[in-house]
Formats: structure tokens, sequence, C-alpha cells
DNA sequence: GTCTATAGTGCGATAGAC
DNA sequence: GTCTATCGCACTATAGAC
């Protein structure tokens, strides 16, 4: 496809198409980045464990909390035992350290990569809203346990949870000031806006069950969304 | 104050002074609410300790979740013993079901009894805004506690937490609803407006400390959230 | 690389003195 | 009504066979 293509008309299907996301090259990327941290060597092996195992700490943990998930749980759900689950992990608060990194890598790349498609203010805007939201789409289960248990980490890793938190807001606050200037935009405070946006697009993942009970689809949302954002930023 | 003072007027220092709360007259409404769950009969003796107990739970729990929240820890911070505590709660588990429910019954009965006092379906929704807003000032931690340890609940209380996400996610979409009826809003998909309102609620108590550290105010984020969901759903 | 078996820890909860 | 002392259990993590 195209890198020419505007993402601001960009539907989800085609959003999949453009990233080409497998879940074994999800899980293939994920063994690259942290080759280190597991005692496995052999990638053939490890990347459909990896897939098992964090398949199944987000039926688990995303169910009833990550404290409350047991190794014994884990192993069950994996189909491997307590030995056997220990060559991937060196303890369980690894799992949930691997999740929050790996994720921030994943998605901070595929933002800068394609954001950069668009050209004035407004569209960025709109594009960046779109990729956040069909990220979040497609990689659900790792965005709602990020969101709720970032506050299980530890210290260091808190911190650079929080960072990336307040990084997005900064990419949404410095577009809409930017539109404030080239007057797509009319006067307001785009800090205040930036976060009730956030909040929109967090939505959007953190009550799954809920549009998808109602049927709705992520481009359904997106137009919402947009929509909602425009009417208030604007000039009437 | 009298009654007839219009809700979409208040601010948080009015509608303290409305609802007239202390932390005293809380605690002892929770020890009535829920006085057969406890061992302990003489009320003097029980509502400064229950206090003791919730307050070190909020502080505890909302830093780093409830499961990794240990009975040991929650009676040094009280200052209480293991078996002092037992006598306040059965069990562990006790003490997250009765905050729900507590939050639940609380909340309720202020937004049923305030929400009456606007006639037009524009007021109305302005002044359950607020109310929504200021009544998670107030109870922060209680909110705070309720969004992220729904999931740590039995089966039971679980779809009790969820009913009540969508009681006033329902409020929120009739009010839409009879607003399009009488012309003050255009037409619209209700329910889902109402979701995105209730989001915007609900980011207020979630990101309390990105809000406090900016020194955005509660009268400052409901005037913001009311010029958004004004401009999205007036007609231009 | 994966298993079974188990060591060692720290938990929730209770019994009984005061 | 509150304390100290302790029980029994389920957990994480590891050692060693295969």
């Amino acid at each position: 496809m195209s890198p020419k293509s505007c993402i601001t008309q960009l539907d989800f299907k085609g959003f999949c198409q453009l990233v080409k996301q497998s879940p074994k090259s999800l899980y293939a990327e994920l063994f690259t980045l942290h080759r280190e941290q597991f005692s496995i060597r052999n990638e053939k092996i490890a990347v459909p464990k990896l897939q098992k195992i964090f398949e199944a700490t987000f039926r688990l943990a995303n169910s009833s909390g990550f404290q409350a998930m047991t190794l014994r749980q884990l192993a069950t759900e994996t189909g491997m035992s307590m030995g056997g689950l220990y060559a991937y992990i060196h303890s369980k608060d690894d799992v949930a350290q691997i999740i929050h990194s790996f994720l921030n890598r994943y998605c901070e790349e595929r933002i800068e990569r394609l954001r950069s498609l668009e050209v004035d203010p407004k569209s960025q805007l709109m594009g960046l809203i779109r990729i956040h939201l069909f990220l979040s789409e497609l990689m659900q289960p790792w965005f709602y346990f990020a969101y709720m248990e970032t506050k299980n980490l530890q210290k260091k890793h808190k911190l650079i949870a929080i960072e990336s938190e307040l990084w997005t807001e900064n990419l949404i606050q410095k577009l809409i000031e930017d539109g404030i200037k080239s007057k797509q935009f009319k006067q307001t405070d785009a800090l205040l806006n930036a976060s009730l946006i956030k909040a929109l697009l967090q939505d959007w993942y953190l009550k799954r069950w809920k549009y998808k009970k109602r049927k709705i689809s992520v481009d359904h949302y997106a137009s919402q969304v947009e929509a909602m954002v425009l009417n208030n930023l604007e000039p009437r």
C-alpha cells in the first residue's frame, strides 16, 4: 500500500493491511526485543510458547487482575508446567514489565511512522486519533492490561509508564496549538482539550465489552470522536 | 440552602455546603448501613476506627492495588492489630465489597435527590454532569477504587457494579433524547454520546494526580466538559 | 527444553488471654 | 474490644531427573 495514502481516510481494515501485523510477527518482534530476558535461545520454539503465555496472561489478568493470577493458573492455561514457564520468564513481575515496555516501543514506533503522512494540523490530529484507536483495537488486551496494571509496577517502570501517558497527550496538545496558530481551530486551552481527547481514546479499550455488546465498530467510534473534537475546536 | 437553587450555577464550594458531608457523618452512615457486617456494636468506638481502616485501604490499594495490599500492612497503617482488624471486617474481600456497595447507594441517593432540581433537559444534563463531577471530587479515592478493583469482585457483586456503570449512562442518554425531542439538541446517537460523556466524567477521578499537578480545579474541568458536550449536541 | 517434586516464604484467618 | 501467638495453606521459585 502506498505510503502516500491519507490516514484520515483510512478505515480499520485499511489500517490492518498497512501495518501487516500477525500474531506470529508480533511475538517474533517481542522475542527479538527481549531476547536477553529469556533462557530460551531457539526462536522457533520460543515464539509460539510466548504467544501462549502472553495470551493466557491477558485472559487471566484482564478478567480478575494480575496480582490475583497465580503462576499455577498460568501453567494450566498454557498447558505448561511451572518449571517450563520459568524458562521463559524470570519472575511473575517480569511478565508485567515486558508487556509494558514492549507495548510502549511498539506503539511509539508505529505512531511516529504513520503520523508523518499528514501535513496540516487538523488532518494530523484526526490521523493521530484514528491511529491511536486502531492500534488499541488491534492490541486491546495489551492496552487494557497496561492501563489497569501500571500501579503494580516497581517505581522505576511506573515512571516510564506515566511518561508514556503524557507523551501522546503532548502530541495532541502540540497539534491543537498548531491548529490555533493556523486558524483552523479557535482559541482554547490546548492542554486540557488534549486530556479530554485522551480520555475519549482510552474509553475505547477500557470499555470494549460495552461497545462490542452494542455492536459499535471502531470505525464508527472514531468518526464520533472526530466529530466531537472538531465541534469543540473549530470556530462556529 | 434553598432546595430551589440551580445546580447548573453551583460551584464545588456550594455543592459541599449543600450535601453537608463530613468524614464523621460519612462513616456514621457507612456503619448504619453495614451494621450487620461488623462484630462491633458500639458506634462511638466503631466510626473512627472505620474511618482509619477505609482511609488506609484507599492509601494502600490505590497506590499498588487491592490484591497487593496485605492485612498486615493494613494493620500497621491503621495502628491496629490483625486480631483487632477482624472485629471490623470478616474477610479481606469484605472490605472491597463494602466500598462498592456503599458508594453505589450513597451516590444514587444524592443524584436522585439533586437532579430533580432542574426542569428542561439541557439544564438537567448540565446539572447531572456537575453533580457527578462534584461527587467524584468529594469521594475521589472511593471512585478510583471502585473503578480499578471491580474485576476483583465475585461474580455476583461484579454484575451489580456493571449495572451501576450503565445506570448513569442511561440517565445521560435519556436526557439527550429528551433534549432532541424538545429541539434543544440536534439529531444524534444519544447512547454513544452518553458513553463519551461518561468517559469524560470518569477521567476526572482516574487522572486526579495529573489535574492536581496542573492546578486544574473541578469547577474549571466541569465548565470545559459542559462546553464540549454543548458544542457537540447543540445545533450549529 | 521440559518435566516432577519440593523448599521456603508470607499470607489470611482464628483462638484464647486480658 | 483489643491484643499476641500461631495454624494451615497456597504461593513463587528452584533443583535435579529425563
